[in-house]
DNA sequence: ATGGATCCACCTATGGATCCCT
DNA sequence: AGGGATCCATAGGTGGATCCAT
């Protein structure tokens, strides 16, 4: 694990572009129509196993990659796409046993540059930090998945909003917004229903590199 | 339906070579890296709905397309794969409900001459035969299937070898024999297991094909 | 600023079956 | 001869996320 930290941290100051050379991969002109590349580009790098599993990123030490897009201040600007929200089946489901809690155990938060006014290449990628939430951060973790969750037990599933959860909310994961997946509705019938993630806010990403940073101080 | 049986009907005598030139599509040297060549051929001629979903051929009217590969004779020479066999989750599942019977309640047989000796692009399509099974083939399926699934919700999956079955064996169906699946054991426990298919012995078919020309004359 | 919409890559499961060794 | 092994195409789901209109 710490040397994962140690791996991540020797690219710190390093240009996408810079990296993207090192693997071979070519820089796409946007990430209008390569969303992931970033993501996909520090995966390459870092050696993360499991690509597009559903599983761990680094699979032996139990580790979740999540690059992290940061303004010209160094803050987070977006939210975080954490997994897919589980519709059916949710009879034996806790947050014990959730994706969200398993996924959020340990987190390797790489910030990258992600000012539109620079040139993807030369983006540079911040001071990486190996996190676990703190028992304040799980305690509101829990109670958000578990209001939403609960929406869905109830087959509200479609009046859920972004609007919802102080750190975790839930927002369509999709093609787009004709896509559909099995749901359950209000009477417990399978229904066609639009596929959604649980994301974090960015002011919940922006407090864990805030507190970090102030604890370098 | 009729309809379908009519344009069926109407290649009879083509060539496959004749048939993939008319869709645009080459023809591969031999089936070795293309078993499937034939059959998707025949279905983009006759125009299959449903590619390669888990759902009927002709979804409209509820008829499942199956090439019939036979040898010099006229005679099926190869085992016909109907669906995958359900491994998990077999508490609500009766012959009535299986996919097995629903593949099987309406399909229309397209022979295809499959003798080595002649070149792909030469073999001759023959009759097509929309069939439905008698209520005597549907005992012994019925009595197939059930002697399978028995087996395989008392977790004796790896027990079960292609002998066993009258018209209906299950053999495997993967892409190598590594492949694994989620099947369970005879603990109840979820184990990873070969992936199975259920398939008609060539006996069957070829009785359904001779009874079929023993009627006409 | 952010909720709703969208985009690519990759893997897996299914559907099409035949191959090939014993 | 036929039981066990294998091969390709395609659709769909998940994982990587950011875009963009308001």
């Amino acid at each position: 694990m710490e040397e994962l930290l140690s791996r991540a941290r020797s690219i710190a100051g390093r240009t996408l572009g810079e990296l993207a050379e090192r693997q071979h991969i070519s820089v796409p002109p946007d990430q209008r129509r390569a969303k992931g590349w970033a993501g996909q580009l520090l995966e390459a790098i870092l050696g993360a196993t499991a690509k597009s599993r559903a599983d761990m990123d680094f699979e032996a030490i139990g580790v979740e990659l999540k690059t992290l897009p940061v303004n010209h201040r160094g803050l987070p600007a977006e939210s975080t796409y954490v997994c897919v929200v589980p519709l059916t089946n949710l009879e034996e489901l806790t947050w014990e046993t959730s994706w969200v809690r398993k996924k959020l155990s340990h987190v390797l938060w790489v910030p990258v540059q992600a000012s539109k006014d620079v040139p993807l290449a030369q983006r540079r990628v911040g001071t990486a930090l190996l996190w676990s939430p703190d028992p304040d951060h799980e305690a509101v973790l829990r109670a958000d998945w578990t209001e939403l969750t609960d929406l869905i037990r109830l087959g509200e599933v479609d009046t859920i909003t972004a609007h919802l959860g102080e750190y975790l909310q839930i927002r369509p994961k999709a093609a787009d917004s004709h896509a559909r997946r099995a749901g359950v509705d209000e009477e417990g019938h399978i229904v066609p229903t639009l596929p959604r993630g649980f994301y974090l806010r960015a002011l919940f990403t922006r407090e864990i590199l805030g507190r970090y940073y102030t604890t370098l101080r």
